[in-house]
Parts: C-alpha cells; structure tokens; sequence
DNA sequence: CATAGCCATGAATTATATTCATGTCTCATG
DNA sequence: CATGAGACATGAATATAATTCATGGCTATG
C-alpha cells in the first residue's frame, strides 16, 4: 500500500488550528495568512478528503463527525511531532558572542522588548545590543548591525529577508470624542483634530489610501506627537483621533477607553521582515535568533 | 507559545520514507520524485532543524541520535495520521453508473489490469470499461471515454492533468547474446539485431537522444514485434537486444534471464498523467478513481 | 434594511518545491 | 591505480502550489 499523498499535511495543521480556534478569520490570524489562504486550504483538503470535514451552518463552526475524528488524529499527531521539535531545540548549539539587533522604534520597545528574555535566558553566552531608529538599512550595510527587523521593504541582492508578521492598523478615538464630532464617515475627521506622529501628517496616508475618493476626509487640525504609547493616552483623553497598529491599543479597545472607527476601511498593513546580510546570515547565532523570533511570530506579534 | 513553523510537514514525511528505505534514491522513486528533490528536502529540513539528522558517512545511511529521536515522533505521528485518512477513504460515498477507461496498451494490459480489482470490489454498483489504444485523446474529446491515462502531453485548456508516474526504461539482452555480440557501449549495438515495436525503428529513439554523439549506434537490423511480453521472450532467448520499460522486466533481471545494458545511457522517461475533461472531472466517480489511482502510484507501478 | 462580521471564489501573484544538468566522492574491479 | 558505476550534493531554471487581492454572498443585529 502506497498511502502517502492521501492527505495534505500542511492543509492538516491549518485544519487543526482552525478547529481549535474555530473560526477562519481567527485561525488566519493565528498562521499569519489571510482568511482567504485558510478558506483555500480548507476547500482542498475537504475535496480531498472527499467528506465535508466542516460544518458552516451555524455560528461558530462545528465539525463534522468526520471532522471530529479527524481532529482527534491531528491532536495526537501534531502534538508527538511538535514535542519532537522542541526536544530538538533544546539540543541545539547555544549561541556565543555578540549580535547587534535592530529595530523600528514602536515595534522594539513595545513587542520586541518584551518577548526577549526566554531568548536571553538560553543563550546566556550570548551578548546582544538593541538599536531602535527608523534609518536601520544603512547600518545594517555598514556592519554595525547583523540583524535588523523592518517593515519597509529592502530588495537588495545582499539581503537575506525573512518575513516576520504583519502588523494591521485602526484608527480609534474615545468615545466621547466620537460623539462630540458625531463621527460617521472618514469625511467627517475633516473637523476635528487627529493625531500624528509627524507635524505634516504624512503618517495618516496608509489610512487616506484606503478610503473611496467619495469620503476623502480633508486633514487639517494635526497634533504632532512623536511617540506612540504618548499617543494613546492623548487619545483615551479626547485630543482627537488616532491611527495606530491594532496591538498596541488592544486593552484599550477591550476597555472601551478607545472606540475603532471606521471598521470597513482597512488601512494597509506592514510587513515586518528580519533583513540581515547573507554572509552572516549563515551564522549559528543569526539563525538561531531568527528561528526564535520566527517561532513566536505571528502568535504573539500580531494581535 | 506558538510552535508551528517550527518544522516542516512535507519534508517529515519525506524524512520518515527516508529513514524507512535507507537510500536517497529508493525513497525519490518511492515517493515518484528525483534523487534531487529527495536531497534538497533534506538538507532544509536539516537546516530548518538545526541539527544533522542523517549520517551520510557510511555505506546505507544512517540516522543520528536526534535522527533517530525524531524518526519515532514521525513513525507515531504519521501511522495515526494515516490510520485517519484511511477511515475516512472507507466511509466515502461508492460511486455508481459507468466509467469508460482509456488507457496505453503496455501499461494497461500489464500493470492496470492487475491493480483494479480492490477499487471494483469496493465500488459494485459501478460498470467500469477498458480501451487500451495507441490515441486516447480523441475517443476522450469526443466523450468516447471518460478517463484516459496516457503518457504523451495534451495541454489543452478543456482537459484536467493529473500526475501519475514516471516510467523508465532499460536496454537490455539476454547474457549469452551480449558476449555473443561484445556489447561494451552503445555504438556496439550497430552490429547486432534489435527489438523494436515498430517496423522503423522510431521505438528506439528514446535511446538514441540520450546516447553522446561519438557513442551513436547506427541501427538498422530491426526485428519489430508488436507485443511488449512477446519482445521481452524474444530477447530472453538471445534473439536480440530490447528497449523497455524497467517494471515490465524487473523479474527477467533479477533471475538474470536478461542483463542490463549501459547502465550511465538513461533514455527519456515517460511521464503518465490522467487526463479528464474539466466539467467531467468534478463527478465523484472519476474523483474516486483518480484518487484510488494516485494512491498506488508510484510505489505500485513506479519499479 | 443598512451594516458589520464571516466565509467563498476566481484571477493574479508569490513562494516553494522539483527538475535538470552537473559535480564530488566512494567503493569495487580488472 | 585507473576506470566506471552508484549514491548524494548543488546551483540555476522551471514547474507547481500556496497565498493574496479584490470581490461577492450570506446572516445576524440594532
């Protein structure tokens, strides 16, 4: 018996996760790919498999009985072969030396920061320096650093680029504040102030982009604030409107001390990517950090 | 924690064949690949790993520890995975009504016929014909047939392809007719009579292109026998040398009833395909069939 | 009944795997 | 040893498959 190309194992783990979280959107998401790259692949896998593995019916999504069986075997299966992995890792040569990482200034010290210390913590042999700027390329080039996380694209030839997660953003204010300039439409920021990062407001462009000709809200009333947990605060207090990625005002949003606005107009997303050069990318200690960051994104990175 | 691209499916399955076969060829033809494929897979997963998982040092490959380790993660995991697929193909819906099969008349008559019978035995209520020809594109264009499996290209928009196999094939001869005839390399060939399904000789040609210039035999005493088998006994009693598929005389070589000859001459393979008409291809029966179909491929027909 | 959330779908694009065409190395053999 | 065959590696080209993009449909909800 041949038995191999039966079932497609990436489409399985899609599967699995999406079991597990129950819904498309959530488990593309959790995979970092689009709700459409998860429809795709659950379509394959059913035809595939010949049996409506899902049941789209009702709220929530169920499975099917097959479905269920299936998902039993996938448990069993993934978690012997991800235990597998990680007792894989945990053989692996610990990193020695130095590596200068560097990041954009919002990402570094609100995500990056933060999920370090299990990577510091193995490699204790390790010493690493951390350089938030905007202008990462040209140090990067020059060696004086060896990792850099970005999310403007670098095309060059001596790049080794590695996508990291996608970052989404929302433009949010306080609820009062909405109610005071009655905001219904992208139009009606025309009257209110809105807050930048930057005094001409070019910041607010990835939002402006999305937005039909039609509802072209005409920005005027910036108020410039060079930082953006700063930003939020300003916002919580009803200085005006603010564009943000979607992490950073999770709380905030579950609190209700921010309301989103505007939910259909979907600003366009970053990509974060790690860029280091190939030469160096080949280092133990550069993919060992690369696999780390990899392995948490875009769980705990995106949203 | 995420722990999901942490290693890649595809290449643990390709790990696990590895590891069963013990060769990086067997398990390319195993799994209806190149040797290539086989070895690029592996050194990403190898990569991706951050481990050697294989012992490449001595004769028939061994695992390293953590090969070994994750061998038995793989065995558990893949064995369920399968056990699951295998339910599932079972509580498939039987196809019923009829299903007129083309196919080539060497591998129809050969191979087909003796690997349908658990696919009738599992579908009673489907009538299923065979039509073994040289063309099976027309009879299938003009809905003479249903499915077609067929080893010259037809890329046509209306038609759907899927892969099946990769035939190869052997020169070979009976012992005693290769001393006979001082059989060293393919320009000997000019002297001695050969086998060919075809009066002109067109047969050969699969040989011939793969043949360097200075080695190119000049052939012209053609003994033309239309019938595989029948060639395949004609070259066991030394009445000259053959060019076939390798299945077709595995046995013949193993007993040592014919030798293989030129072993560095690899001829033009030939790639077997099922070919379906689009809006065909989406019923279930011919689903089923392709499916059953690709399930033994091609560790079934391959070799 | 307009809207937002959620999923489906076809075409275009991108990423990835595979092949092709080599090269290297090792083992067996005359 | 020289030679050739077998087995694996490797870089560039190509083919294949996955993903995104840009929609559209459907269903609850206020």
């Amino acid at each position: 018996m041949a038995m191999d190309a039966l079932l497609d194992l990436p489409q399985l783990r899609t599967f699995y996760t999406l079991a597990q979280v129950g819904s498309f959107t959530a488990c593309a998401r959790r995979l970092g790919r689009t709700q459409s790259a998860v429809s795709h692949a659950m379509a394959k896998l059913e035809d595939l498999a010949g049996v409506l593995l899902l049941d789209r019916r009702s709220r929530g999504l169920d499975l099917t009985e097959e479905g269920r069986r299936l998902y039993q075997a996938c448990e069993q299966a993934f978690t012997t072969l991800d235990a597998a992995a990680e007792d894989l890792k945990r053989h692996q040569t610990q990193a020695r030396g130095r590596l200068r990482v560097g990041a954009t200034v919002e990402f570094g010290s609100s995500i990056l920061m933060r999920h370090m210390q299990p990577f510091l913590a193995a490699n204790p042999d390790l010493e690493i320096d951390f350089t938030l700027s905007q202008d990462l390329l040209a140090p990067l080039l020059r060696d004086d650093l060896d990792l850099v996380i970005d999310c403007v694209e670098h095309p060059l030839p001596v790049l080794k680029k590695a996508p990291l997660f996608r970052e989404t953003y929302v433009v949010a204010c306080a609820p009062a504040f909405r109610k005071a300039h009655r905001l219904r439409v992208p139009a009606d920021l025309s009257r209110c102030p809105v807050l930048s990062l930057d005094k001409a407001g070019a910041w607010w462009n990835r939002f402006l982009v999305a937005v039909p000709d039609r509802d072209q809200p005409h920005l005027d009333r910036f108020i410039a604030v060079n930082h953006v947990r700063a930003m939020i605060h300003a916002a919580a207090e009803g200085m005006g409107a603010l564009l943000v990625p979607r992490y950073s005002v999770l709380e905030e949003l579950e609190r209700g001390d921010l309301v989103a606005l505007f939910p259909s107009i979907r600003p366009t997303e970053d990509r974060f990517s790690i860029y280091q050069k190939k030469v160096k990318a080949a280092q133990e200690k550069q993919k060992l950090l690369t696999r780390y960051l990899q392995s948490l994104s875009p769980a705990e990175f995106g949203s």
